[in-house]
DNA sequence: ATGGTAGAGGATCTA
């Protein structure tokens, strides 16, 4: 099984890489953010085209989370229960005994700033919401744009970033309070090449420089990290042209 | 101290 996790920034634009990407990769779930689509507008037609059930919560300009599934999902929540928030940055589906779990975390914009402020509270009902989910699905794989670089060797500056918003330490404990839950950080089971990033600024040629940030993350619960054999990034798509200024994450798990 | 770019939508807001 494979399941993927790419933040795309405007599926509208984004949507030609998309196919092209799912023909090359075949994920069985692949979990998009930042759709920027209203529900009405979603492209179920081309995607059905390239063998893909979608899954969507969108709304309009901002946000918007799908699954794109070979099966169709079942289960399906569009938010973390009991929060209110207009917000389209969860969803979760169930394809046979695997649960997934969508997020787009917020950015946080600046460290004390109102939006940092909705991060913490966020990250907090999240993790609370998902020591039900462990409980409930040993199979979960929690994936998405986290908006957090988790340690030093995620960051291509970790002085200059030092305090900054996405590796504040407020930041990286919620990130750690997710671990502790019981999820494993599936990039870190293997060996992986130095300076490893998913997302690049598009300003200031941060790509070609290689100055980037690992924010977007596949977690698995314990037991379905014990069948993870890989766990790997494809710098591809952000070579394209009219990229993302994310990269996809993709991780394989035995049968 | 602040710019640089991209997307949505039609002036800014968000990232």
């Amino acid at each position: 099984m494979r399941i993927a996790t790419w933040n795309v920034n405007s599926l509208k634009v984004r949507l030609p890489q998309v196919l092209d990407w799912l023909a090359v990769n075949q994920p069985d779930v692949l979990c998009l953010q930042e759709t920027k689509l209203q529900d009405e507008n979603f492209p179920i037609t081309e995607i059905m085209g390239a063998g893909y059930q979608s899954i969507y919560a969108g709304q309009k300009s901002y946000n918007g989370v799908a699954l794109l599934g070979k099966k169709m999902g079942s289960e399906t929540a569009t938010a973390i229960p009991g929060l209110v928030d207009p917000q389209k940055r969860v969803l979760a589906a169930t394809y046979g005994d695997v649960r997934v779990i969508c997020i787009y975390v917020p950015n946080g914009e600046s460290v004390g700033s109102d939006k940092y402020r909705y991060k913490l509270d966020w990250l907090f009902d999240l993790n609370k919401w998902l020591r039900d989910e462990l409980i409930k699905y040993p199979k979960l794989a929690l994936l998405g744009d986290f908006n957090i670089a988790p340690e030093e060797r995620d960051v291509h500056d970790p002085i200059l970033w030092g305090g900054k918003v996405l590796f504040s330490y407020p930041e990286r404990e919620a990130f750690m309070g997710l671990l502790k839950l019981g999820f494993v950080d599936s990039f870190r089971l293997f060996n992986q090449p130095d300076k490893s990033y998913t997302w690049w600024d598009y300003r200031m040629m941060a790509f070609r420089r290689n100055m980037g940030l690992r924010i977007d993350h596949i977690l698995l619960s314990k037991e379905f990290a014990s069948t993870c054999t890989a766990c790997t990034i494809d710098k591809g798509p952000r070579k394209n042209e009219r990229p993302s200024d994310h990269s996809p994450v993709m991780v394989e798990l035995k049968a």
